[in-house]
DNA sequence: TGCAAATCTACACCGAGTGCAGAAATATTC
DNA sequence: GAATATTTCTGCACTCGGTGTAGATTTGCA
């Protein structure tokens, strides 16, 4: 089970991590060099390295466990229950329990954290990356668990993702603005369901 | 008019991105570094940063010319066509004209760069973000010509965009395991047709 | 306690990108 | 057409992200 050594890797990853973000947004994430996040978390430059493929991934490294969701979602559904529907609900379910993914969380530190990764574009570059694997994934799971041929589950994962993403972007900027979460709420759960519905019904009747 | 200043901007410009992709292609983007790229095209490192803000740039800055594509084909269609046709259209002539964007395009070259770019995640990821202006240039046009909610054209340009490019990277597949772009069309064609109506019915028939 | 494996460190190195000061080329004025 | 002002190019030094390596340190296990 856990031997000391993976409880004190487990540390000090969290412990880099911890550091760095925190220098990340007293200063800002361009203003911060590796070196300093090492010398600041007690480390060689090297070792943060060893823990961290990239300097983005001090901040970023939490979205990769969002990858798989969706795909998730979809695989793990009730028998009877559409894909799509399973999506929208599993959002629906993260907006009432303001979970970050859905941009709807406004604790302060999420808040700030989320904003700086928007505001620097190498995060957020590296943001948009982990969607293609969500992308990936999600299609692999419609195109095994629905009948749906391998083009209309990637563009259907496609599209799935990115309403998320632009969801959630909307969220978050109205609580920049300065909105508390629970005031936009129910514009949220409105956006969201139009959204979904959009996806279902297509954007013929738009444009 | 052009004067001999701007003249000779232009040439050296083309001179360093021609020089970067050709050595680019024979020994591999990450394989090359700009201070290589500077002796061939006979400038100083200094003046390729002058010209191009990046090192990705001097191969990805055509698809600038492409990022305002859609919305064009959006503010220009004839009245009484919907954006969603006239954007389909527009991509269908495109790949009888095998313009490269739509992936179909077979001349060897092309195919080469093509694959470089796909193959190289620093540049697929630049080539992505151009897509992100797309997107927004798109929303704006949608929201502008069409009379349609503001978060409705964002969704729509997303699909649209995210559609595109799908549809793109399955032509270019289908020529990479060595079709013929004229082998390749009906399918291509047939995928398109596909993938618009999917964008105008919605996913509801299938997800 | 002693040994083997994993981990960390220091150091040297590479390439991307920038700031700066002066040289070279181009435009403008008389 | 010479003199001057302006733009552009160059060389150099520098910062920072990221990697390779060799040896010191720590940990797991017998």
């Amino acid at each position: 089970m856990a031997g000391l050594r993976e409880r004190k890797k487990a540390r000090t990853h969290a412990a880099i991590s911890d550091a760095a973000i925190a220098l990340f947004l007293e200063h800002g994430f361009d203003q911060v060099s590796v070196a300093q996040v090492a010398e600041a978390a007690e480390v060689s430059k090297r070792t943060v390295f060893a823990y961290f493929p990239a300097k983005e991934d001090l901040v970023v490294h939490r979205f990769a466990d969002h990858e798989s969701e969706p795909a998730r979602v979809v695989r793990s559904r009730p028998p009877g229950v559409r894909p799509l529907a399973a999506l929208r609900d599993h959002f629906l379910a993260g907006l009432r329990d303001r979970d970050p993914v859905t941009g709807l969380n406004d604790l302060p530190q999420i808040l700030a954290l989320t904003r700086m990764i928007m505001e620097t574009p190498a995060l957020r570059t590296r943001a948009v990356t982990f969607q293609d694997g969500a992308e990936q994934a999600l299609a692999a799971a419609l195109h095994e668990t629905a009948d749906v041929p391998e083009l209309t589950a990637r563009l259907a994962a496609a599209h799935v993702v990115r309403t998320h993403w632009l969801l959630a972007m909307d969220n978050f900027d109205a609580l920049l603005g300065g909105r508390a979460a629970a005031d936009r709420h129910p514009a949220a759960v409105a956006d969201a369901e139009h959204a979904f519905a959009l996806l279902a019904d297509g954007l013929g009747t738009y444009v």
